[in-house]
RNA sequence: GGCGCGGUGGCAGAGUGGUUAUGCAGCGGACUGCAACUCCGUGUACGCCGGUUCGAUUCCGACCCGCGCCUCCA
């Protein structure tokens, strides 16, 4: 089965050939880590992890490596208004990010480099430019000479000047030309900073990226993944820096980025200050329910973030689970070829989550009307699939009785309040039986009759 | 000003030059003490106007509307 996804760089979809068939290289834009994260940073995290399942699926060894910024102006900020020090601003939301990250379910990834602990390699790399001559020092910063690059601007799309029509930055005087970009930038005695040969300072944001990238992964990386709205201008002077401190055209095979996540047909984005962090998402919904509404698009669609999404999404991950609870006791036979399932085929179509959802409806479906023998196959095929998507890898026991944030009513007050309906029943008392129903409804509780006993459920 | 994306049934969301997903919600039915779950049945929607075509939601052009990037942002 091949493989297509869509590159930015080229603007379509392409078949997917890494350099290295043996061992495929990843590479994700991660957090700067000076708050907590939103549901908008949740997407790239969810839709690369998906993408990095499916890899592992094709190739021996895929090589993921997500990074942490953990030096930065921002939190630089947030240091200085919550009179912390830098290193404990991000070391706090450095561990509130992967607290997130394994709510949503997402794999570890092979390789989480921090900046911080890659300004070495970030300075070998500002030598090789200016010795190269992309680079030069003015001011105690150095920048990247973006005319010195033919093809600079071809990640975007754009040209050196049509940017620069529509610029609405102050040009820094110290810039031989507007559109350059810092490499290094000096820092005042009360900043963090490292010595240098262009004196004490810390690096630019993009370029961590490159120097990571070379430094864990090598000079060629297979894919390269973010948020669109890295496109220009972090990717694209990222693009600059790596090529251009080495003799290569191109430094990623395939650049891939998720569109927005919305609010109200908005932008989610923090200078905004319409978003929701995951942190506070998760006491109201549990992490598969956040992770289903980001698959529910495709990823390079823009999604609008709301109430109604997340509670759709809930309610298709109820009808999903029930699929599975009423086979609790069959052991599914997880070893069927993959090849054929629809979703699977689905999402080596440039990762096409929407359709892919659709057919473990289909597999649910299928499921519930299945004769006995056929039972085996099909949970063993909805987990497979479901799986490739971090998702229905709960036990339906716990999916249904474990409360998402606050807990409500006790599992002994439900299971007790059981016992006295089903005693009330027997009574043919079934004034006070719905009365119970009734009440635990209230309380967010379902119960469903069924011959073999009372099942209940949160909803 | 430049570059780019999108407008699909009540909502979400795929997809296709002709047989028009999927989920949620709704409606009818089976089942149930009641209910829930499940199952069965039920919805010809593709912004507007032209063009190409035997046939367009799907291709082409104009238009309207919304959004994004060009500044930190996933």
């Amino acid at each position: 089965m091949a493989l297509t996804l869509y590159n930015t760089r080229t603007r379509r979809k392409e078949a997917f050939q890494p350099i290295n068939p043996q061992r495929v290289t990843m590479y994700v834009c991660g957090p700067t880590v000076y708050n907590f994260i939103h549901i908008g940073n949740a997407r790239p995290a969810v839709v690369f992890d998906t993408f990095y399942r499916l890899l592992k699926t094709q190739y021996p060894e895929v090589v993921y490596a997500r990074n942490i910024t953990d030096i930065d102006d921002k939190i630089m900020k947030a240091a200085k208004d919550n009179q912390e020090s830098i290193a404990d601003v991000a070391e706090r939301f450095t561990q509130a990010y992967l607290e997130d990250m394994v709510s949503l379910n997402t794999l570890k990834p092979d390789l989480t480099p921090k900046a911080t602990e890659n300004v070495d390699a970030m300075q070998a790399m500002i030598a090789t430019l200016i010795e190269r001559g992309h680079a030069y020092e003015a001011e105690g910063h150095v920048l990247f000479a973006v005319e010195s690059m033919e093809g600079y601007g071809k990640l975007s799309n754009r040209s050196l000047e049509d940017m620069l029509e529509g610029a609405r930055v102050e040009v820094a005087p110290y810039k031989r030309y507007a559109g350059d970009f810092v490499l290094w930038k000096p820092s005042s005695n009360d900043e963090p900073g490292w010595g240098s040969p262009w004196g004490y300072g810390r690096p630019g944001w993009h370029l961590e990226c490159s120097a990571m990238i070379k430094a864990h992964l090598g000079d060629q990386i297979d894919i390269h993944g973010g948020g669109r709205d890295l496109i220009f201008p972090h990717h694209e002077n990222e693009r600059a820096q790596s090529c251009c401190s080495q003799d290569s055209e191109e430094f990623v095979r395939y650049w891939m980025h998720n569109g927005y996540l919305n609010i109200d047909g908005e932008k989610m984005s923090k200078s905004l200050g319409n978003f929701r962090t995951v942190r506070d998402l998760l006491g109201q919904y549990k992490g598969e329910v956040l992770r289903f509404a980001l698959l529910s698009a495709q990823y390079r669609s823009e999604l609008d973030f709301s109430k109604a999404l997340l509670d759709q999404a809930k309610a298709s991950l109820d009808s999903l689970y029930t699929a599975l609870k009423d086979c609790t006791d069959i052991k599914p036979d997880m070893t069927a070829p993959m090849d054929a399932q629809p979703a699977y085929k689905a999402l080596l179509d440039d990762l096409n989550t929407p359709i892919a959802i659709a057919e473990l409806h289909q597999l649910a479906k299928a499921l519930n009307k299945a004769d006995a023998a056929d039972k085996t196959a099909l949970k063993g095929q909805l987990l497979r699939c479901a799986e490739l998507m971090g998702l229905l890898q709960a036990e339906p026991e716990s999916w249904f009785k474990d409360s998402a944030g606050e807990a409500g009513i006790s599992a002994d007050e439900v299971e007790a309040l059981i016992a006295e309906r089903q005693q009330s029943k027997l009574d043919k008392n079934y004034a006070r039986a719905d009365e119970i129903r009734e009440q635990l409804k209230a309380q967010g509780v379902v119960l469903e009759d069924s011959r073999e006993g009372t099942q209940w459920r949160r909803e």
